[in-house]
Formats: structure tokens, sequence, C-alpha cells
RNA sequence: GAAGCAGGGCAGAUGAUCGCCGCCGGCGCGAUGAGUGCCGGGGGAGGAAAGUCCGGGCUCCACAGGGCAGGGUGCUGGGUAACUCCCAGUCUCGGUAACGAGGAGGAAAGCGCAACAGAAAGCAGACCGCCUCGCCCGCUUGCGAGCGGGGUAAGGGUGAAACGGCGAGGUAAGAGCUCACCGGUCCCGAUGGUGACAUCGGGAGCCAGGCAAACCCCACCCGGAGCAAGACCAAAUAGGAGAGCGAUUGAGGGCCGCCCGCCCGAGGCUCUCGGGUUGGUCGCUUGAUCCAGCCGGUAACGGCUGGGCUAGAGGAAUGAUCAUCACCCCCGCGGCCCUUGGGCUUCGAGGGGAACAGAACCCGGCUUAUGACCUGCUUCGGAU
RNA sequence: GUCCCCAUCGUCUAGUCCGGUCCAGGACACCGGCCUUUCACGCCGGCGACGCCGGUUCAAAUCCGGCUGGGGACG
């Protein structure tokens, strides 16, 4: 087996149909530089989904920004409640700031919330 | 020391831990396959990867053919696969200089353009002025005022631009009208250079410019698309509806601007609508390649010999944390110079910073963004 | 990734091909005044733009380069 803190191809969210389930049935959530979409599956596992806009950003920031939210999902994805989830990451103008720390400390609020919904 | 000019390479390093994407080897599951998991090894962004502005390779469009249209280039010679690139040189312009910039063919081939101002703006032009003649008036009798005819481009004023400059002669006043010198234009000749051109000599004449980065002429170059090119495999739906046209005397299609020419060519072809798939493999990295040495060349570059090659993704891989060492800035302490203030420098136990930016078929350039450093040169200042 | 197109007052636009008539015209909006008892309508006046940087030219919104910012198409 490989560490618990690797992030495999399959923990990732690649098909279009995929990313308009979680946007259109999700539960939402917004912070300072991030909108969440949230949705139970039927796997085993969570998985993760990035939507950052050619828009906003340049190629090196755009990529500074997945690298980032993708390294806190493999450090901390055993923290996240159980039943498994799509989470669908979108990024908002400032987050291309973010270090891994500060972006920690803004993801724990809305996966503790949850865990006390039930 | 200050300011500036030119050129050069570099793009933090090492170690540890947790991860990502290919490749190779081994083992397991599986059917010896397709896959998939684990272990080990080795590799993994740039000088601009960017903008997509040029030029090629490659692929398809029959074979890439002719003409027109359209586009591009534009001093000379060389380099190159090719170029709007590079190197060397010429001329012009800018700079005190080092050096830099130049889309630098043609306006007595054509159609044209020049607002406003000004008298006049394209085979120039009399508003004021200057000179002269005629008429008339005044008087101090050769001067003044007015009107009219003519001569004149020296002077004034306008403009971005007004047809050489200066001196002498000449004249009623003037004028290249004539002459000397200077400057430019054109023609002829000599010398040097492959050439652009330069230098020198002689002559003509001062009839006259600018814009081609609007059209145009001349010379040369360019067929069109682009790896979402293109080739193959698998799966799935349908085997539809409408319109147009047609059989060798040629419907229609291809050569994606048009014509010629060529090719394919029929119980089918084309277009539109409707329906299905949203997969995989190849192309895909060894190439006009990089490094070192020698040779040719002023150089760009070329030749030979030896050696190296390890990104090839596909909603898109290089990251995070820590430590140490280097670089820069601030701060603190000490020393020196010294006019309160400031400058230089050693040390560290502190704090902060480290740019522009991410391969997507591959190369050669250009342009733009950007950090710290090194070397050479120029001008000015100081010391010797 | 590749290939195209566009940019003018706060907004919508004319002028760009073929340079000067343009310190850029019009409509709506905004501001001030007149009219009206007041508001609206109407009339008069004002404010206000050539995306940026170079070049050619006597002269550039217009011609030629280079940037910047938008928009679109493609199996």
């Amino acid at each position: 087996m490989r560490g618990k803190n690797s992030f495999q191809p399959h923990e990732r969210i690649r098909r279009s149909a995929d990313f308009q389930r979680v946007k259109n049935a999700g539960k939402r959530a917004k912070t300072r530089h991030f909108g969440l979409n949230i949705i139970p599956n039927d796997l085993e596992y969570h998985r993760l989904g990035l939507v950052v806009q050619k828009r906003f950003w340049c190629a090196v920031k755009r990529n500074r920004i997945k690298r980032v939210i993708r390294e806190w999902f493999r450090l901390d994805k055993a923290q996240i409640p159980m039943p498994p989830k799509d989470i669908v990451i979108i990024a908002r103008p400032g987050a291309e700031k973010m270090n891994p720390v500060e972006l920690r400390a803004e993801f724990l609020p809305v996966f503790g919330k949850q865990d006390g919904t039930h």
C-alpha cells in the first residue's frame, strides 16, 4: 500500500457530468477566497474537483492555486467526516496569495460544522 | 568615484520527510492477454516555455502546373533549410564620446495630395516696397500727393515648404544677367573596391523641391490549410425526412479567391434537418540537436573527429515542510574619517527579501516581461 | 493548442477605406438657466471621448509597427 497521505487519480473528479451533478445538487459553502460545493457519493472515498478560471490568473498562478488545494486535500482528507463526498472547490480572486497554513485554517470551519450536523 | 555605452554567462545549492507524472526491471491478482496493485532503479519546464509577429520541417488537399487577383520584401555583399533574421560594409541621422537607429528602389511612366495663413503652392507669383513712363494738381522748378501703363524676385511679411550662399561687376531699379569662391544636381572620364560607394579631374546648367508607411511602376518571393493536420481500431444509433441534379454530347465533386488545365465520376451524388458516439492507439520526440578539440573564414557560419541525449502530459505532472550554507536590505555592537549630520568597514545572536514566469508536434528568429552578477570601453572629476 | 475580430464622451454610435474641412459630430443621460404655482414636456447653454507607446508625414482618430484589454470560431 501507498502511504495514507497520497492523492491518487481515482480520487480526482474528471468527468464533466460529475462536475454538473455536484454543482447543481450539492450543498454550497463559501469562504473568503473559495466557493465549495459538496455532495455525498456512492464510493468509499472522498473525491476532489477543482475549478480555477482562466480569466483571473496566468498559468503559473493557476497551477499554484491547484497545487496548494491538493496539498491540503492530501494531508487532511482523513479529517473530513465520513459519508464519502464529492467536493468541488471554486477559486475566487485573492486565492493566489494563500499559503498552505492559511488555507487549512480557512477550510477547517466548513468541515467542522458538517461534523456537527449529523 | 559619478554618469553612460557594449558584451557575456547564470536563473540559488545540498540533505531529510510526505506526495505527483512518464520510463525500465521484478513480484502478485487475472487467462500466458488487456488491465491493475506493490517494491526497486532512473528521469521530470524556460531564457523567455509568453505574445502568436515572421520563416521552415512534417501531414493532408490528385501530380502542387500556368495566368489573373491578393499579399510580402526593398542600400551592397555574404550566411542559412528559410526568413521581415544574423554577420560584414556603404550612406544618412542622433550623441562631446564609447556607440546607437534607419521599411535607405522609383515622383522628367501615370492618377494624385498640400488644410489654415499668404500677393503667390507646382511649366511659380506683383500685396507692400524699388525703378520708370504718361496724365493731372501744388509749389520753393525738381521734389511731393493722386490715378493709370510697364519693369523688377535684391528687401518686408505668411507658411512645414517661396527655386542656392556671399562678394564684385552690371543696371533706371534689379536679377546666375556675367565672373570668382563655396554648396547641391546631372553628365563624362580615371583610380580603388566583387559591390553599395568613395576620391580626383573635366563639363553643363542653376528649369524648380516634398509625399510612394494611400494608389501606382520596377525587381524578387509566396498554392491552401493546419497535429483539433492526418492515419488506424473499437463502440453505438440509424439504415431516416426534405430539397436539388443527373446518365458519357458529363449531374456533381476535388485542387477552399477566380479562370485555364488536370483528375475522379454514377442508379447514384450534393446540401440541409434529424439521430448516435464525447473512447483508445499511432503521430510524439534523435533533431537544420548539444558539448569539447582542430581546420577554413574579419564575422555570421561551415567542415572533420570524439562524446552526450533521461519531460512527453491529456480537466493537463515539478509541490509542501524543515535544516545548513551562499546573495541583498534593515537593525545592533565595535573601529576609522569628520562641521551638528553623514560616509566606509569587521562581526552576528535578530528580522525581512529573492524577479519575470509553466512544455502541449518540433525547430530558426523577432518582440515583450524580468533579478542579481561579471568583463571591456567612453566622458567628466580626484590623486600620483 | 490553433485561427480570426474589435476598441471613439457615463451609454449607444458617425467619422477610419481615400490624412487637413475634427482642440472630433449626433442621440440618451448629467449640470445650469428660461417657461410653469410646481413637476413633466419644450427651448437655450454647459460638462464630457479617439485604449497605451513609438514611427512615417509639414500635419495621424485615420497610414505602419509593438504592447494592453475584451469577444468569437474550431474534433
